[in-house]
DNA sequence: CACGCGTGGTT
DNA sequence: TAACCAAGCGT
């Protein structure tokens, strides 16, 4: 059984409600629509809209990112989380430039062989940037599919997500694919939300499975929950006789993949000795403990104790990248993780009466 | 297939 | 306020 009524009562709905003010929107073309769908990938569109205009102004086109290093990508990116995604946008800008020369491939398969881009993803920009007719299946598409349907099941169970596939599929129009698309996830922000839907104001509640059997509230199945451990990390704060501060490049993989951090050691292991060991760093004086900063991640919550510690030497031994960062200008700083960000800020460019000083400047007279 | 991967908004 | 959630993907 097809639904072709339901892509038109949406439709209409569109025309009256749905967003089209959108910055990717104008114009809708496949560089901004990709690179809005690879923001948006678990990220909310008020968080995205100012990472989306500083991202563009710097790389207009896929030409110039692909061509840009990765720490300019980084530095844009950074405060956006899920820094795999910053990654995997720079290779596949790389990829289009060279294997399809510069433009855009029209075959969801090779769209989908990209780096970052999933059937969804490859879905959303063949859709709206070209109004080609593919399906996409994000949160909202899910939601709204697991009511309508009355689907039963946490939708990330593979069984589950491919019934929603295929009822999400069943529904597309044969025209306005690029308008369908938005409105599908218009309909799941403004109307079909996870908490409080507007059933009321719902374009396609008639036939709403989960209405009419009065299950709204139960789906979709919840996400099976499990709980969050709590980890805690010393953040060293290292500052040499110039008064410049110690960051290095985190390893690709792993939580702040590839931005640039200062030294984060476990607490349980000696922060002195890791200097040492790490970096043949000796400690001058006192350490100056930071008020410690809570970080919540998906899978644990970091504690974090930043630690300001001087050190004599400028030489640091290791194999990681690292780099002496002046702290006189904030826009000159690589990308840092959020939390790191900060802390850094509270420290160095704080106004004056609220900055956390441990101990006087080094004399420049 | 289950898990790792960030951060900020919302209730 | 402590969950819960937001335009998922890679391994």
């Amino acid at each position: 059984m097809t639904e072709p009524d339901f892509a038109a009562r949406l439709l209409a709905w569109f025309d009256l409600h749905g967003r089209r003010d959108l910055p990717w929107q104008h114009p809708r073309e496949p560089y901004r629509v990709w690179l809005s769908e690879v923001m948006l990938q678990q990220t909310q569109v008020t968080t995205v809209i100012p990472y989306f205009e500083r991202f563009l102004q710097r790389f207009p086109d896929v030409q110039t990112l692909a061509a840009a290093p990765i720490d300019d990508v980084l530095q844009r990116w950074a405060g956006l989380g899920y820094y795999a995604r910053a990654r995997n946008l720079h290779h596949c800008a790389q990829a289009i430039v060279e294997r399809h020369q510069g433009q855009w491939p029209r075959d969801i398969d090779q769209v989908v062989a990209l780096p970052g881009i999933g059937r969804s993803t490859a879905a959303a920009i063949l859709a709206q940037a070209f109004g080609d007719r593919h399906a996409i299946l994000d949160g909202n598409v899910k939601r709204v599919m697991a009511r309508h349907a009355a689907v039963s099941g946490w939708p990330g169970l593979p069984a589950v997500q491919q019934k929603l596939w295929n009822y999400a599929e069943r529904r597309l129009p044969d025209t306005r694919l690029a308008d369908y698309t938005q409105a599908c996830m218009d309909l799941g922000n403004q109307i079909c939300t996870a908490r409080k839907p507007l059933c009321a104001a719902c374009p396609v509640a008639a036939d709403c499975s989960a209405r009419l059997q009065d299950r709204v509230a139960e789906l979709p199945s919840p996400k099976p929950r499990r709980e969050r451990p709590q980890r805690s990390a010393w953040l060293l704060l290292v500052e040499n006789a110039d008064g410049a501060v110690l960051l290095e490049r985190r390893p690709p993989s792993g939580i702040w993949g590839g931005l640039w951090c200062a030294p984060v050691i476990p607490s349980d292991q000696d922060w002195r000795d890791a200097l040492q060991a790490r970096y043949a760093l000796d400690v001058v004086g006192e350490p100056q403990a930071l008020p410690v900063v809570e970080h919540g991640f998906t899978h644990y919550d970091l504690s974090l104790q930043p630690l300001r510690i001087r050190v004599e030497c400028q030489g640091v031994a290791a194999a990681a990248e690292t780099a002496w960062t002046t702290m006189h200008d904030p826009n000159a700083l690589p990308g840092l993780p959020a939390p790191v960000r900060k802390i850094i800020d509270a420290a160095y460019f704080a106004p004056k009466e609220t900055q956390q000083t441990l101990w006087p400047e080094p004399s420049t007279a």
